[in-house]
DNA sequence: CCGCAGCTCAGTGTATACATAGAAGCGGGA
DNA sequence: TCCCGCTTCTATGTATACACTGAGCTGCGG
C-alpha cells in the first residue's frame, strides 16, 4: 500500500479516536518523523483530510484537527438529514428486496443481543449497521450521492466514539433502523424518508445528551 | 498566490469550460510541463480535483476527466435536491429577511433584461444567481452543508456550460428563483423547499433536453 | 519601562533526484 | 502465424534539497 495511504489512514483513525484531539496542530514534519515516511506522503494525507473536514486551517500556515462542539454535531446532522432521507427514498424506489432481507433479520434480533453487554454484540451491531449503509449504497447506485454520504459517515463516525452508547439507546436504534429497512423492502420511500428522519432526530437528541453529561460546563469541547 | 493553487483553478476551469474533455487523461508530467510548474504542486491539484470528482482514477496510475453523461447529470440533481432543499428550509428559518431584499428586486428585473439577449444580461444574471448562493450560504451558516454544496455547484457550472441556455429558460429560472427569494424572505421554510425541488426538476429537464438536442446520438456524451 | 525595528528560525511551498511498478513492444519459440 | 516471456521505458510514488515567508524574539531607542 502507498505511504501516503497509510498516512492518512493512521490519521484520520486516530482523529476520529481523539487520540489525536480536537485544536491539536498537524505540522508536516512532525507527523512525518512520528510516522516514519516523509513529508510527500504526509503533505497528502493531511490535504485529504482537510478536503474531508477533519482538519481545518486556522491560518495559511498552521492545521488543526478540527473542533467538535455540539454546534457542529448539530451541523452534521443537518447534513445527514438531506443526505440520509435522500438516500433512503431512493434506496426504497430502487432497491432489490432480497437484498435487504438479511438485514431485517439481523435487526430483528439485535434487540436481544444487545442487552448483553458485552463488546461483542456491540461490535456485531455496528457491523450491522454498515452492511446497511453499505446495502443503501449500493441500491441508490449514485456516485456523487455516496461520495457526500461517506463523507458524513466519517464524521459520524466521530461523534459515536465521543458519545457514550446505552445499551438502550443502541435497542432503540436497532429498532429505528429496522423500520427503515421494511419500508425499503416494501419500496415505501416516504415512510423510509421519513423513519430516517425520525431515527436521525433521536440519534442527534442522545449524542447532545450524552456529551452535555460527560463534559457539563463545555469547556472540554470547544 | 501558490503555484499548486494556481494549477488548480486553471484545470477545474479548463474541464468545466470542456477544453479538457470527459476522459482525458491528466499525467503529472504533462500538465507541469504545460502550466509551466513542477510535479508537486500539480499532483496536488489533481488530487484536489479528484476529491472534488471532477477526475476520476480510471486505473490505479492514470487519472481521468470525470465523465458527463445523462445518468451523471441526472445523479447531480439528485445530490442538489437534496442538499438544495435542505439549504433552502434552513436559510428560511434563519435569514436576515433584509439581506435578501436585494436579490428579490434584482430577480424581478430579471424577466425584462434577459430577453435583450445580449451577453451582458446574462452575465449580470449569473452574478445574481452567484449572489443568491451567497447568501444562502450565510443564513444556512452549516460549513459542512456548506462544503457540499459548494462542491454540488461545481458539477452544476459544468452541465451549464455544456447546455445551451435559451433565453426562455433563464427567464423561468428567475421567476423561480424569485420564488424562493421571497419564501424565505417570508420565513416559509416548507415554500422554499417545495420551491427549490420545482426548479432543480424544471432545470433538470431542460438540461436533459438541451442536451440530448445537441447530441442525439449520445456518443459525444459518455 | 515600553514599544518598535530588525533578525533569526522554524515550517511550509516548490523543485528535483531517485525508486519502483506497470505497460507496451519486441523477440523467440511452438 | 500466434503466443508467451523478457526487456525496456515511462509515469507515478517517495525522499530530499532549496527557497521563502511569517511568527517570535531580542536589543535598541524613546
Amino acid at each position: 500500500m502507498r505511504a501516503s495511504d497509510r498516512a492518512y489512514r493512521v490519521l484520520r483513525e486516530e482523529i476520529l479516536d481523539g487520540v489525536l484531539a480536537p485544536g491539536t496542530a498537524l505540522a508536516e514534519v512532525e507527523q512525518a518523523n512520528r510516522l516514519g515516511v516523509s513529508r510527500t506522503p504526509v503533505r497528502e494525507a493531511l490535504a485529504r483530510l482537510e478536503a474531508d473536514g477533519l482538519a481545518t486551517a486556522a491560518s495559511p500556515r498552521v492545521l488543526q484537527v478540527s473542533e467538535l462542539s455540539p454546534a457542529s454535531i448539530t451541523a452534521l446532522y443537518e447534513l445527514r438529514e438531506a443526505l440520509e432521507e435522500q438516500a433512503a427514498r431512493l434506496a426504497a424506489m430502487r432497491r432489490d428486496p432480497e437484498r435487504f432481507e438479511g438485514l431485517r433479520s439481523r435487526l430483528r434480533l439485535s434487540p436481544g443481543q444487545l442487552p448483553s453487554g458485552d463488546e461483542g454484540g456491540l461490535r456485531d451491531y455496528y457491523e450491522t449497521v454498515d452492511a446497511l449503509d453499505a446495502e443503501l449504497d449500493a441500491a441508490v447506485a449514485n456516485p456523487l450521492l455516496i461520495g457526500a454520504l461517506r463523507n458524513a459517515r466519517l464524521h459520524s463516525a466521530r461523534v459515536r466514539r465521543l458519545a457514550r452508547q446505552h445499551p438502550e439507546r443502541l435497542r432503540a436504534a436497532a429498532s429505528e433502523h429496522l423500520l427503515i429497512v421494511e419500508a425499503i423492502i416494501a419500496g415505501d420511500a416516504s415512510l423510509a424518508a421519513h423513519a430516517t428522519h425520525v431515527h436521525l432526530h433521536m440519534s442527534l437528541r442522545h449524542a447532545l445528551a450524552s456529551i452535555e453529561a460527560r463534559q457539563p460546563d463545555g469547556h472540554r469541547v470547544a
